[in-house]
DNA sequence: GACGATGTTCGATAGTTGTCGAACAAGGGT
DNA sequence: ACCCTTGTTCGACAACTATCGAACATCGTC
């Protein structure tokens, strides 16, 4: 089954902002802004594998991120270009709020 | 009793975030964006008034606007200064899709 | 081909949230 | 004083969501 990733001017903003609203997904794209494209097991924040797997659809359905095989992985990508043409601003003001040092 | 209305820096994004991904709070959001401070009950979005209390009391804990009581009424408006400094760039983004023509 | 690693999907469950009507509170006007 | 208007609060209920373990799928390797 291919992975849906919608045209992000297809999603209604309510969509993208509830992706975002979610401290587990939220620690994800920021370690994708940060570190670029990454496997799916890289991001271990405490929850099952099936949990974040979960996080990453929404994410997916969400038009904010990409998804491609590669041999027993999946690497994911933010589509940083695509979310800041559409939605400027906005990933910067919600990744600036630091982590709870 | 006196609204609870938090100091933003307070507020976790995922809280400001989960508090505009919804339609009827993002159309309060943008009619109080166009039309500057306006009585709760200027916001008929097609659900009752209990439930339009409870979406003006989730903005209002989430630090996005402000209540003052005006005789009967109560006059709300958008904290838009002190969002726009603390999460620039996020109002103009969530407020550029235009509702559904 | 069997095995191990990496992800996804399924079913279940607990918690959260949007919605309503009804009851309540407070102001203003007659 | 009474009423009407404007909002808030209180259950109640349905829908959605985050979470998990277990089962399944897929790829590379031995």
């Amino acid at each position: 089954m291919e992975p849906h990733e919608p045209d992000l001017t297809a999603v209604p903003v309510t969509t993208v902002l509830a992706a975002l609203a979610d401290d587990v997904r939220l620690q994800i794209v920021r370690a994708l802004a940060e570190g670029g494209e990454s496997a799916c097991g890289s991001f271990d924040f405490g929850v099952s594998k099936a949990t974040r797997s979960h996080h990453l659809k929404v994410l997916r359905e969400a038009g904010l991120t990409r998804t491609r095989a590669a041999g027993t992985s999946r690497l994911v990508r933010l589509r940083r270009d695509e979310v800041d043409k559409l939605y400027p601003g906005l990933l910067d003001a919600v990744l600036s709020q630091r982590p709870p040092a």
